[in-house]
DNA sequence: ACCATGACTAGAA
DNA sequence: CTTCTAGCCATGG
């Protein structure tokens, strides 16, 4: 299929509001809309999501749209997302940190060692969505 | 325009 | 097995 030139991948141009909360940047906006799709009871990577958008090389860039994830609207489950590992990587941006495996817990997935317990039975693919 | 940072990942030693 | 390095892309200064 002819793909038009395009320079840069632009599926969508939604409105987001970046960790700074200065403007907005649909890379963003992306990742929020994978996220809040992960079913409750189950965590996803930041690699999956950024798979998902396109580069998976990406997923620091899918962390770090999470900075901005508590301030946007609907709220996005950013403790359902932890890194490859199952390790609840980003728990010290929570307040208090340990909200994030309790909200976890809460949702039945188990938590030890600041890592998810059967993480990969537990783990969704948004491309599997 | 350049440099530094960041809730990551995969590969190599 | 563990530990380190490099790559990645976007945002901020």
């Amino acid at each position: 299929m002819t793909r038009p030139p395009n320079k840069k991948n632009s599926p969508r141009r939604l409105s987001a509001v970046t960790p700074s909360g200065k403007k907005e940047s649909s890379f963003f906006e992306q990742v929020y809309e994978v996220a809040r799709q992960i079913p409750r009871g189950r965590v996803t990577s930041y690699g999956a999501i950024a798979a998902c958008l396109g580069s998976r090389l990406s997923a620091r860039m899918v962390g770090w749209a999470m900075n901005g994830a508590g301030h946007v609207s609907p709220a996005v489950p950013a403790h359902r997302v932890v890194n490859r590992n199952g390790m609840l990587s980003g728990k010290h941006h929570f307040s208090p940190p340990g909200s994030m495996q309790q909200l976890l817990e809460a949702e039945g997935i188990a938590v030890q060692d600041d890592t998810v317990v059967d993480f990969e039975r537990l783990f969704w693919d948004p491309a599997t969505a």
